[in-house]
RNA sequence: GGGAGCAUAGCUCAGCUGGGAGAGCACUUGCCUUACAAGCAAGGGGUCACAGGUUCGAGCCCUGUUGCUCCCACCA
């Protein structure tokens, strides 16, 4: 803020020198001091492919507004940084660019393409870092990290090591879920569901001794290439006697048996399911059971293999359904399409149709991990704010199914396993072993699949730390404290993030998870590349600066709750922030070159002890709100006290001593001064950049707002009485305000008031700012007065008399206080009925009815005083 | 098939452990009162989805109903 200061506060002038010099003061570092207690928060870590998109502004808004409120209270606070590998985002966006040059991965081999990949990162993976800090996101840089990283995999591999030889890490045939786009595995939790039209295809498969045939339907035709049995539930009736017998399978004229499963409804469908144990997991456990052969029928690209037969193989699986339904209403077979709607699970990265297939990979056993987690959570070791969401973890947990962790990627952490080619043996180890430890052979190749990205993320709270070593970091920072992420990833991340942290540290990971929702465009719906409603954080930042962007994702949103993003709410922020600025410049204009002072108690005036009593209040109250987690709660509590009291009250009064010279100048100003750079500092965490720019302008010790103390609450700030009293003046300026809005009377009209009231001092002292702020010329205060003609304007403290006669139509005047009248005695009947209700008195708790006593009190008076306004006027 | 969330002013949403509803935007009226027109002052507007229940007292707690949204689940 420089001596010419501006109308209108331009972020964009002082955002990023605010930063720098953030930055050069080292602020963001955490010492690791272990005299300090610490607090912790790790990022999510961003995709390195990622653009800035609302959701982590959103989620990065929230880390920082923590983290700074605890720095300025003194912890050791960090926030450590990092970015995330996203093994299958990042090579498809690799193998896409080579696509363009007409390069494949084989083409370039393993050591290529990995060249390649890191080129690209170095090149565009600090992008989104860079897009952080112009949000002005407060992470300690110098710990920057990388999932993929050396560290990061030095931790993968103890860990998978860890978890082979304590039995939880396995290879296997299973079921898995293939995406034949990104040519890989993925994992349960990467499959989205997602309702689409289909049909349901009733076929005809003959008995093979010639005695008919049975129905039985199907969602994918394709796959009755695969089939190897069909299976019917063994008490229906309309099947018992085809058990056992064989069916011939429709245009491959292969024999299968019919058997008899459980697993089979006898109301759904015909009561028949074709078994395609290599291509549906029900399938595979009921092969499992039976003893079926498994035939794969798709290459790795969804496409039909040789075992599809020779007029299939080679067809895309879509072109083999259409063919595939074509031969069978060709050779009689397709008894009916019946139209279906059904769940088709897709790949969450390229939502092309997921295969199941039955595929040789690395899985988690889950259960012996999934306990000790679910046990953390319900001893409240790590609770969810909010607590809803326990619930959603529980019951994942609690049905948790074998992770599968092994992907046909190359860019990623490699599984550290060797087979002997001697013994087939596997040797699994943390650094590559020379021999096999079986046979002592040298001949080993490792596994060339990589990790789930999710595998490293989930140890990310303590492999940034530094373990598997044990550092100075992780003893002082470990376990964390607050994870702050969204719910469309508690499965993901939260969930195995617990269950590896107690595992591997003997110790949940975090105290508490901050859940927040999704950021949905103005009209509710989700932001996406594909409807492409998606809103730039960048281009929000340029146009109204990142302090009105955090304000405006932390305003007016409660916890795990999705809210609506719009331009008129970021004008709205924007529009305060420059009310902030203005009211600075104010401040500034009347300090001139005055030596800054802080103010002297004795020389405060009602008004001084009114703002402070509330400021006490304020900082009392935004602390409580942001220790519960409820920031949108804190930072509402700020804009009403900002805008409302000390704008426009406060700066207002304040307007009538400055104008004078002494003592009560000096008073004002050292008021204004103090109000205003303290509510800087418990603004300082949701808009970092405005308030330490009017921070530095206004007089200050210390270097920054970032690193100064958060205030606490203080006796000496508490003047409860001058409030009520303020609040009696404040009462009678609105209704006079009103009185005359009503009566239309213009503000240059200034009119003599009389003031009937038992308050007489504190009416006498509010003699200026009725005279101020309410278009007061004369004004006598006193017990009552007699005054013919004159408009009476009742609050629950005073009388106010108004001699404008000639403004008044004394017929609607009375009409006007019979209504008020009778609007008072209404209130008060009301608050009588409680008063005599036994209940109430016996139950209600003391203060409750001490209060409702008062307002009962009050209500009289206002009774009184218009019951005598209206006998004046007649 | 299970589970969750939401329903409050014209719009978008707050409303913490029950004590008679708030904000922003929009609207109406009057103000360039020299910090701010991105502003100031005043105002209108709500049977808190519906029906029961608990309680002295319910937007808030319980039950049910309706509508919308989401998550989970192997119905071929």
């Amino acid at each position: 803020m420089s001596k010419d200061i501006a109308k209108q506060y331009d972020p964009s002038s002082v955002e990023d020198r605010i930063y720098a010099s953030w930055m050069k003061g080292n602020y963001f570092h955490a010492a690791c001091d272990p005299k300090k207690t610490p607090y912790t928060i790790v990022i999510p870590p961003p995709n390195i492919t990622g653009q800035l998109h609302m959701g982590h502004a959103l989620d990065n808004t929230l880390q920082d507004i923590l983290i700074r409120w605890r720095r300025m209270q003194g912890y050791d606070a960090l926030w450590l940084p990092g970015t995330d590998h996203a093994s299958i985002a990042t090579e498809a966006k690799i193998v896409e660019a080579m696509r363009a040059e007409g390069v494949s991965k084989e083409d370039l081999g393993r050591e290529g393409f990995l060249e390649r990949a890191w080129a690209w990162k170095k090149t565009y993976g600090g992008k989104i870092i860079e897009q952080l800090k112009k949000l002005g996101s407060s992470c300690d840089w110098e710990r920057e990290r990388f999932t993929l990283d050396e560290g990061c995999n030095k931790a993968v591999n103890e860990v998978f090591v860890r978890l082979y030889e304590k039995g939880l890490i396995y290879r296997g045939e299973r079921i898995i879920n293939w995406c034949p786009a990104c040519v890989t595995s993925i994992s349960d939790a990467e499959v989205e569901y997602e309702e689409k039209d289909g049909s349901f295809w009733h076929i005809r498969y003959p008995i093979a001794d010639g005695s008919g045939f049975v129905s039985l339907a199907t969602t994918r035709p394709e796959t009755m290439l695969g089939d190897t049995a069909v299976a019917v539930n063994p008490e229906d009736p309309r099947y018992a006697d085809i058990i056992g017998k064989n069916v011939i399978l429709p245009l491959v004229n292969r024999e299968i048996p019919v058997i008899a499963d459980d697993y089979v409804e006898t109301d759904f469908g015909t009561g028949v399911v074709k078994i395609t144990p290599a291509h549906d997991p029900n399938d595979f456990e009921v092969g499992l059971r039976h003893n079926l052969p498994v035939l794969n029928v798709m290459t790795d690209n969804g496409k039909m293999n040789e075992n599809a037969g020779g007029q299939y193989a080679g067809m895309d699986r879509y072109a083999c359904r259409k063919q595939i339904v074509k031969d069978l209403e060709a050779g009689g077979f397709l008894e009916k399409i019946e139209p279906m709607k059904h769940n088709v699970g897709t790949c969450y990265r390229c939502h092309t149709v997921i295969e199941p297939r039955v595929s040789l990979q690395w899985f988690v056993h889950m259960q012996p991990l999934a306990e000790p987690a679910i046990e953390v959570v319900k001893q409240g070791k790590t609770r969810f704010v909010p607590e809803r969401f326990e619930k959603i973890y529980f019951n994942w947990m609690e049905n948790i199914k074998d992770w599968c962790i092994s992907r046909q990627l190359w860019w990623g952490h490699r599984i550290p396993a060797w087979y002997c080619a001697d013994c087939g043996e596997i040797t699994v180890a943390k650094t590559a072993p020379d021999v096999c430890h079986k046979c002592g052979g040298g001949n080993l190749n490792q596994d060339p699949d990589t990790l789930d990205t999710w595998f490293s993320s989930a140890l990310w709270p303590f492999s940034t730390l530094g373990w598997p070593e044990q550092t100075e970091d992780l003893k002082h920072f470990y376990p964390t404290n607050t994870l702050v992420t969204g719910y469309d990833i508690i499965f993901f991340w939260v969930a195995r993030m617990i269950f590896s942290g107690v595992e591997q540290m003997g110790e949940t990971p975090f105290d508490t998870v901050l859940i927040h929702g999704l950021v949905r465009d103005a009209l509710g719906r989700k932001m996406s590349k594909s409807l492409g409603n998606g809103v730039d954080p960048l281009e929000i930042i340029e146009k109204y600066g990142a302090d009105a962007l955090r304000f405006t994702l932390a305003t007016g949103n409660s916890p795990g709750n999705d809210m609506r993003f719009s331009d008129e709410r970021v004008e709205a922020s924007r529009n305060f922030a420059n009310k902030i600025w203005n009211a600075s410049r104010f401040i500034l204009m009347n300090l001139g070159d005055d030596e800054p002072a802080p103010y002297i108690p004795e020389t405060l005036a009602l008004e001084d002890k009114w703002i402070l009593n509330k400021y006490n209040n304020l900082v009392k109250g935004v602390t409580e709100s942001l220790e519960s987690f409820e920031l949108g709660i804190a930072v509402s509590k700020l804009y009403d006290f900002i805008w409302d009291d000390l704008c426009d009250w406060f700066i207002e009064l304040c307007k009538i001593r400055l104008q004078s010279e002494g003592e009560e100048k000096a008073a004002a100003k050292a008021v204004l001064v103090f109000v205003m750079s303290n509510t800087l500092k418990l603004l300082h965490p949701f808009m970092p950049f405005i308030t330490e720019e009017i921070w530095q302008a206004l007089p200050h010790e210390g270097e920054s707002v970032m690193i100064a103390n958060w205030s606490e609450y203080d006796e000496a700030l508490a003047f409860p009485t001058e409030e009520a009293e303020m609040e009696r003046i404040m009462k009678a300026i609105r209704a006079l305000r009103n009185r005359r809005a009503e009566m239309n009377v213009p503000p240059s009209k200034k009119a003599q008031v009389f003031i009937a009231t038992a308050h007489t001092k504190t009416f006498t002292e509010g003699i200026p700012f009725l005279q101020r702020l309410a278009s007061a010329a004369d004004v006598t205060v006193g017990g009552s007065f007699d005054i013919e003609g004159a408009v009476s304007v009742v609050t629950e403290d005073a009388t106010l008399l108004i001699p404008m006669a000639e403004l008044v139509d004394f017929e609607q005047e009375k009409k006007r206080l019979a209504k008020e009248l009778e609007g008072a005695k209404n209130d008060l009947a009301r608050i009588e009925a409680k008063l005599s209700n036994e209940g109430f008195l016996a139950k209600a708790p003391s203060d409750v009815v001490a209060a409702q006593r008062e307002s009962a009190a009050k209500k009289r008076e206002k009774i009184e005083m218009l019951e005598e306004s209206l006998q004046k006027l007649s």
